[in-house]
RNA sequence: GGGCGCAUAGCUCAGUUGGUUAGAGCACCUGCCUUACAAGCAGGGGGUCAGGGGUUCGAGUCCCUUUGCGCCCA
């Protein structure tokens, strides 16, 4: 606790300006938000910050989650808690390889030769320059420690009491030796393993996608009607909006309940022009009402595709490559002339080009115009291309989407979780129920945490996948593409009976959903990691609960059987005015500097936090100016409370006044229920009702106590008041602290010795027996609120004399108001106050002078 | 099509387990230079709580339903 001082440094004029630079300097320079890690488990209260995307440009939604955060994170300091609170940096995965190419115009082509003097060119030219891998990974690492200085400076200007020591980045060495590691844990333990399987690929990027990488778009495309010549004859119409993919068709398919191609199933038809045999099946999914009844499967046109062909067991027909272009060799399954020529017409084409050649081919097997229809497509959130179904390997980890009994148990730990606010547990639950397959985690980009495995390469120089081969722990980070596994040498490389290390990196969330293990130092720093394990909270927002919060999940799950953190405190999104989602395309966004510079850190921090935990708030310019006035407000009131040398009383025995003690209750009561909110999480909460408790507190107890603090009425009744005022100034700047972090610690810094933030939070306790009957305030208020009606309808000045006012009412409020009556006539100019008891609320009779 | 949320004053939003006459700020109107603050202060007008039905002594609050909006997923 901060001990009185003997000195004040109120200033003649108080300003925030300059306040913010200043108090952020002697924050850094006193390390006030550095953690103490000698405290034990039970001292510390440890938050998993989420690593913000360094490639991107910070924008109004982050200062807002990530202030939220920060006020937690300086509440439950306050509380007495060593805060654990670092800062990531998510330079993983896409984003930054994208940016990569765009500032510095280059690609990375992995059959190049690493450069050591390579230097990119001053401005980025028309065609993108080919470089190595590690040319490549070495200019993303350039590129956003630039983008890291630039964030670290906008967290420090709007006041995140983060530790700055303790940073990391998703790509760094150490978070690639805990990703690895992890990776090869789930290995040994049978999570990880490969598999070849038809895989969701965008032919962009050329990698894979992930379920949770998915989304639907509507597209417009046409339904051709081809007709499939049966062996009676005649002809099957299905309707297709892929005939490019005819070469790929491996089954007819329709409902089992279609009486209109019952007959047909069991027997075969003929591709046109490829004529290959193909046969009729049933199947559940197949939708009698959609086209003609009965479609055509192919390897692989869309996810229902890869589900009959599972399923009932069919052949696989690939024809569309890597690079989305139909394949160039002809397939060996299409056997006849006309079949080969039509397929020449379309090899090597793209999806789109083929679609055309293949309609112009097929003539008169299709019947009648194309109809035009929208569909949803599948594409990978980042892509502008629909994807493609390929046949690939990858690696995957298990996450219950293949095994019902891991699902439960995942189920269950989210019901374990505190989330805040609770109904956003729903989310979790029903992707978690929803899934359909496990996380696939290879994606086959240059940067990115590698997979730490090689294979073998057998006489015929074929990579034996089965049996990887296992870096040792100590060795980790590895890099399979230039180390070199136990027992070969670098000569061995791609030669059979050599090794090949595999090509491929991890996918992004597969690193970031261990942001606790890398930032608290797991198999690292043993001795921090079991000060933080499993940690407190992890703040983030509602989009990502399926990828980032559940991935953690999963991992923290897998290997201590744990959940990652007590609590999940979920923000929800800054919206334009118009209501809609702020977003970088429609050119809504304001740039979080700008606010800051324009409205200052407090003020912003105001409108931040007056949005409800969870709740999508509107974008408000008047919120922050309101917070503005609130803190210059603050400063105001402080400089009146702090005139004439006040300071902490050391014995609240003087606090004898009614009113004071009055107002004290009244405080009190505010401070549990600030206390309350906070513990729930809702900074928005406690600070509402710290601030109305304020104003009230300006409005009325101040002028109240005026006179009386000036010492017209003797030393005893002006020590009663000063040390009331002294008192509820210490406990509202700590109660605002969290939210106004520098207007608090500037007015701090006038009489009190420390840090408002490692002061201590306020409770009940410290009023002790100077609380005293709340109910006063509000009989005294009515009576100064009639006074002001009365003069302010009589269009006079509040100075202005009045004569009588006569309060009528119950005795208990008759007796509240003479408590204070001294102060009432003071702060009013009553001349005379007279009482005349009555049934009813409380009315004043007011006569001006 | 499924899940979740939202709908309260002109605007942005509170309203904590059902309980006096539904609140705040902004905006608007009328005043007041008042020795902390004119970037201030005082006062005022303004809402059939989206529509309908139900439970209850009592519903903004609980249940059903309709409509509109948003997000996530299929």
């Amino acid at each position: 606790m901060s001990t009185p001082a003997s000195y004040s440094r109120v200033p003649e004029k108080p300003t925030i300006d300059g306040v913010e630079d200043r108090w952020a300097q002697v924050w850094q320079d006193q390390g006030t938000y550095t953690f103490d890690a000698t405290k034990t488990r039970e001292q510390i209260y440890s938050i998993d910050t989420p690593p913000p995307t360094v490639s991107g440009s910070l924008h109004v939604g982050h200062v807002f989650s990530y202030t939220h955060t920060d006020c937690i994170a300086r509440y439950q300091r306050m509380r007495g808690l060593e805060v654990f609170y670092p800062m990531g940096w998510d330079d993983n995965g896409l984003p930054t390889e994208r940016r990569v190419q765009n500032f510095f115009g280059v690609r990375c082509d992995p059959s190049l030769p690493y450069d050591a003097n390579f230097e990119p060119p001053a401005e980025p030219g028309k065609d993108q320059l080919p470089i190595s891998r590690r040319n490549f990974v070495e200019l993303c690492e350039r590129l956003t420690v630039e983008d890291e200085k630039v964030f670290e400076q906008l967290w420090r200007r709007l006041g995140l009491s983060v530790d700055w020591s303790r940073t990391y980045q998703t790509i760094d060495k150490r978070a690639q030796a805990v990703s690895q590691r992890a990776f090869l844990h789930n290995l040994e333990r049978g999570e990880a393993y490969q598999s070849e399987a038809p895989t969701l690929w965008d032919v962009t990027f050329r990698t894979a996608v992930a379920q949770a990488e998915l989304e639907d778009r509507e597209r417009p495309g046409n339904y051709y009607r081809i007709g499939f010549p049966a062996p009676d004859g005649s002809r099957i119409f299905i309707e297709t909006t892929r005939p490019e993919l005819l070469a790929a068709c491996v089954a007819l398919v329709a409902h089992p309940d279609d009486e209109r191609y019952q007959p047909l199933f069991g027997t075969t038809v003929r591709t046109p022009l490829f004529d290959v045999e193909v046969p009729v099946v049933a199947h559940r999914l197949a939708d009698p009402d959609k086209g003609s009844g009965i479609a055509m499967i192919c390897t692989f046109g869309d996810t229902t595709d890869v589900t009959w062909w599972r399923e009932l067991q069919l052949p696989t027909r690939p024809i569309i490559g890597w690079d989305g272009r139909i394949l160039p060799e002809t397939p060996e399954w299409i056997g006849t002339d006309i079949g080969r020529d039509t397929y020449a017409a379309i090899a090597g084409a793209t999806a789109h080009t083929a679609k055309e050649r293949m309609v112009e081919a097929l003539g008169d097997f299709i019947e009648g115009d194309p109809r035009p229809t929208t569909q949803a497509v599948k594409f990978f959130e980042k892509g502008d291309k629909p994807l493609e179904i390929v046949t690939t390997r990858q690696w995957y980890i298990r996450n219950g989407g293949r095994d019902d009994q891991l699902r439960t148990r995942l189920v269950e730990r989210g019901a374990e979780l505190n989330w805040h606010p609770p109904y956003m547990q729903a989310r979790y639950t029903s992707w978690v129920e929803g899934l359909n397959g496990d996380w696939l985690i290879s994606r086959q980009r240059f940067f990115g945490v590698p997979l730490p495995v090689w294979y073998r390469l057998d006489e015929h120089g074929n990579p034996e996948y089965g049996t990887p081969l296992i870096p040792a722990d100590d060795l980790l980070p590895i890099d399979p593409s230039s180390d070199v596994p136990a027992g070969y040498t670098e000569a061995q490389r791609g030669v059979p009976g050599g090794f090949m290390g595999d090509p491929d990196v991890m996918d992004t969330w597969a690193t970031s959903s261990l942001s606790p293990q890398i930032a608290g130092g797991w198999t690292i720093d043993d001795d921090l990691w079991k000060r933080l394990w499993p940690f407190d909270l992890r703040p983030q927002a509602h989009e990502i609960i399926r990828t980032w919060l559940f991935s953690s999940v999963v991992r923290a799950h897998l290997e201590d059987d744990v959940l990652p953190w007590k609590n999940a405190a979920i923000s929800g999104w800054i919206l334009d005015p118009d209501r809609k989602k702020m977003s970088k395309s429609k050119g809504n966004v304001v740039t979080p500097l700008g606010l800051l510079d324009e409205h200052g850190a407090d003020a912003v921090r105001y409108w931040a936090a007056s949005g409800r935990p969870g709740t999508d708030t509107a974008f408000d310019v008047g919120q922050m100016k309101i917070g503005r006035r609130l803190a210059i407000k603050i400063l105001n009131a402080s400089k009146f409370v702090l005139a004439d040398g006040v300071t902490m009383p050391e014995d609240l025995g003087v606090i004898t006044d009614p009113l004071d003690r009055a107002m004290l209750a009244v405080l009190a009561n505010v401070v549990t229920d600030a206390t309350a909110a906070f513990d729930d999480y809702n900074y928005a909460r406690a600070l509402e009702v710290t601030e109305t408790f304020f104003w009230a507190f300006c409005d009325d107890y101040v002028e109240l106590v005026k006179e009386r603090a000036y010492g017209v009425r003797g030393p005893e009744a002006a020590a009663s008041a000063k040390a009331a005022l002294a008192v509820a100034l210490s406990v509202m700047l700590r109660l605002f602290s969290p939210v106004l972090p520098f207007v608090a610690e500037e007015v701090w810094s006038w009489w009190l010795e420390g840090s408002i933030h490692r002061a201590p939070w306020p409770t009940v306790d410290e009023f002790g027996s100077a609380a005293g009957d709340a109910g006063t305030v509000d009989a005294v208020a009515i009576v100064l609120s009639a006074v002001r009606k009365a003069k302010s309808e009589g269009k006079v000045s509040m100075k202005a004399e009045v004569s009588s006012a006569v309060v009528s009412g119950p005795a208990e409020s008759l007796d509240r108001v003479r408590t204070a009556q001294g102060d009432l006539a003071a702060a009013g100019r009553i001349a005379e106050l007279g009482y005349d008891e009555a049934p009813g609320p409380v009315s004043v009779d007011v006569t001006l002078a």
